[in-house]
DNA sequence: TTTGGTTATAGTCAAAGTTACAATATTTAA
DNA sequence: TTAAATATTGTAACTTTGACTATAACCAAA
């Protein structure tokens, strides 16, 4: 290395992917931005996250930061990968309203993203001050602040990578009591491909871990589907 | 966020884990560091990685960096994963050595890791000025400097990953004549099972991409085993 | 009260894939 | 010539998958 070139200094930020699931579709936890380009103000939506501080550790940055933009706690996040690219932040409107939000002059931005797998239902999205946080199905996700469509794209395939070695992941995104019909329709948004209801019974038949309940749907139009729920201790047996 | 409190500002450096296949074993590339502790000088290994310049993208300075290190051109690096941990420089021997190679202060680093799967009987690992190249079967890597040891493990996960979804890159491992042993023992030491050798035959005989020569070993001191090749547009033709 | 629409769930069967195991083939070294 | 070693082929039981058919339960409208 020659001793004239500066070595490269960054500001860090992390960026959680919070994916849930509607019982059809997974959707993603946005946050709203207001921002201002050219003498005028823009609305739009990027995902929860923030450049950290110093002293912090990755980890902890992304759990507060979470918190502080959506309200919630106790999210098993994880990191999956960092964005570097120097034009994640080609945009001069994402370059000044980040300037703007931390009264202090920001270059380049190394991204660490966290993916987190949350029961849908189970969340309380409050409003925060000055941000909101809102679940948007993940095929209908607008075009979003810096690269975070591409971040959660990554996120993405990083999900269908993490099911397929280990499906009990999936588990994370239903609500405790779940009918065979939404476990189908998470496999079939998850991996992307059509299952055949009747032998996706067979299949979780052969599940010592999804365990039928005695318990049916209640008032829907057509005849009630049994309720199952996930037992990770026969999961836990099955691992070894 | 409170305005006192100063943001993150980091070095970045990049660590490429290169992965070779010796008909046997799985072997990673590292390099020789020399530093000096409490006024002895000690030798031991590390993953070939670097600090970046200010005006580097990531992709390209590790390309660079691994060219200077190894000598080794043309590489397919891939990122898969940034690890900033504050203590990953905990270790005074490591920042000693980092300090006196940089000539200048140095605090938290965030290195983004990248992997690359490569022949390894293609490689020239030539002699550099000050570093030496050299292959280390993976289940014999001594401790590395910083937490090179954790993120050759997480390459090795990755590594799993990317195989189970998409076989091909393990043909990246392989001479471009390979036996059919070679190939199953890559399968097993890549998912770490044994496999039936009489049964891995007729998987074979359901690749269309792996196509049988007409081409034996020489010199053995047991029956010759065929040689076969990797026929990548089968491969492209089947993944439609 | 019956009928039809809708989704849930069970059963059947053939095709394809997996596994264990036995048998045979080639090569070098003794 | 034989033994040791690894390569390859063959076979049969068993498991999984996929397409398809049939039946069940519920609601709403006729």
């Amino acid at each position: 290395m020659t001793a004239d070139t500066p070595l490269a200094k960054t500001h860090l930020s992390v960026d959680c992917t919070v994916l849930g699931f509607d019982g059809k579709r997974l959707e993603v936890l946005l946050v709203r931005r207001t921002g201002e380009e050219g003498g005028r103000r823009f609305h739009d939506m990027k995902l929860p996250g923030s450049l950290i501080w110093e002293d912090e550790e990755l980890d902890s940055a992304a759990r507060r930061v979470l918190t502080e933009l959506t309200g919630l706690k106790h999210v098993p996040l994880t990191q999956f990968r960092a964005f570097g690219s120097k034009d994640r932040t080609k945009d001069p409107k994402d370059v000044h309203w980040l300037e703007h939000a931390q009264k202090a002059r920001v270059g380049r931005i190394v991204t660490v993203a966290y993916i987190a797998l949350v029961k849908i239902d189970r969340i309380l999205v409050r409003e925060m001050e000055g941000t909101e946080a809102l679940w948007v199905p993940v095929d209908a996700v607008p075009p979003l602040a810096f690269d975070h469509n591409e971040i959660i794209s990554a996120a993405l395939s990083y999900e269908r990578t993490l099911a397929s070695r280990d499906p009990s992941v999936l588990f994370d995104l239903l609500p405790r009591k779940f009918t065979a019909t939404a476990l189908r329709n998470l496999y079939e948004v998850v991996f992307g491909r059509r299952l055949n209801p009747s032998n996706f019974y067979k299949q979780m038949a052969r599940m010592p871990y999804v365990v039928a309940l005695d318990e049916f749907e209640r008032g829907v139009d057509h005849r009630a589907a049994r309720y199952y729920r996930f037992d990770k201790k026969q999961y836990d047996i099955i691992r070894l």
